[in-house]
DNA sequence: ACAATAGTGTCTGTGAGACAGTATCGA
DNA sequence: TCGATACTGTCTCACAGACACTATTGT
């Protein structure tokens, strides 16, 4: 059959003029009990000095997904995260150099896996407090503050219907340590009773509790297996 | 300064090898009570005479929502149609000719709107029942199959906690014709007097009702003006 | 009158939210 | 003992779900 292998053909004479395609990362912490995102100050034109989300080019041979690792890993220092695609970003002038689509993607993580590295085009890259630079009219290279803007809603959104809350928190946590850190995705705070209820099922005592404070000691609390926390 | 206009050698001196970026498009519509989507027989290689979505290229100067927005006219003749993006495909061999990574989109439409037209390099524009699809075990091209069922779950999730399944009907509709839209997306029945009860706050009478049918007619409703039906 | 579908009134159980209380630590 | 935080029991109200009923057409 000359057909298939004739089809190659056909498309190499099309020469479309293609973009480059990029991975942005939203990584996401807390830390002082303040939602913290990990960014990077650019070193290069355009853009020169700005805050800018850590990327990187999608190499030929690479998934999305796995360039997301790899900048993860890169960027933050962190192998074992959670993560997950947010949006695709395709206008024409996002970058005034050339047409680059870029695959967002947003990566939750409790603060203390974080090992910020410096990347070869960036000065340095730093925890930045997300909620001021949210209400705040500070400019963020291209158009990363929307994206931050997309991802903060996102997160905001799933922590009502999903578990991913406890991505914050390392294995072992106390319950009002959970609490906290609803509040803090969802900014607003929340009933104690309430919230114990709601969260029982899905978490387990362990045998230990917290001590040291000059308060009731609390129970600490460890994920419940069966409980699906994306 | 002169780092002004350098940048832009920097970035010519790397060369990417860059992967081609397509948009895919679910259009999804209800004909006989039963969920249907626009696919293309594809009359070329790879995977000639199966079934795949409609698709197009993303020009250098198109932005991805305005690929979608072409790609829906084109294939299905609609130029107001509800849609937004789905997920970004990204596996390094979903297509075996060359590097192609898709961004999907999801469009919902009463199917009145449909006026399907034949592309060049596929016979045919059809719609096909989508439970039948994904229930037989029936190959479609590339990792469509896939991405029919990650948009057809995502119709499901987005019926229960929005307004989207009135992007199935026309302006006008009978509260039976918007159950039975709802039952079609859940994949299951509802109780009449509750389902009554849930959308009678998004929809608003007309004055008139349907007639011929050897029934009592049901009022003629409409969306409620300040309804946000996404 | 009857078949067939449209539409309504009301009961119940569940669960979210709010309040008010008790428990246990260090100092 | 007291300050501070952890934890619990219970009331109420809104709402989803289920049931049983009435209403209106064409034949």
């Amino acid at each position: 059959m000359s057909g298939e292998k004739e089809y190659l053909k056909s498309y190499d004479k099309e020469m479309y003029e293609k973009p480059s395609v990029t991975v942005d990362l939203l990584v996401f912490t807390i830390v002082d009990d303040r939602l913290k995102i990990v960014l990077v100050k650019r070193e290069e034109y355009p853009f020169k000095d700005m805050l800018a989300l850590p990327g990187v080019f999608v190499n030929i041979d690479e998934t999305l997904d796995g360039a997301a690792k790899r900048g993860i890993k890169e960027e933050a220092g962190i192998t074992d995260i959670y993560f997950e695609q947010l949006y695709t970003w395709g206008d024409v002038n996002r970058d005034p150099r050339m047409r680059i689509i870029s695959v967002s993607y947003l990566s939750l993580t409790p603060s203390e896996k974080i090992q910020l590295s410096i990347g070869q085009r960036t000065s340095s890259v730093e925890l930045y407090d997300v909620e001021e630079l949210l209400t705040s009219d500070a400019k963020l290279a291209f158009d990363h503050k929307k994206i931050i803007e997309y991802g903060r809603e996102r997160i905001k959104n799933k922590t009502e219907y999903t578990q991913i809350a406890f991505e914050f928190l390392e294995e072992e946590f106390t319950l009002p340590q959970l609490q906290k850190v609803y509040e803090i995705l969802l900014g607003k705070s929340l009933h104690k009773a309430n919230f114990r209820r709601k969260v029982m099922p899905m978490v387990e005592e362990t045998e230990r509790m917290t001590m040291g404070d000059a308060h009731r000691p609390s129970k600490i609390y460890r994920v419940k297996e069966n409980t699906i926390v994306v």
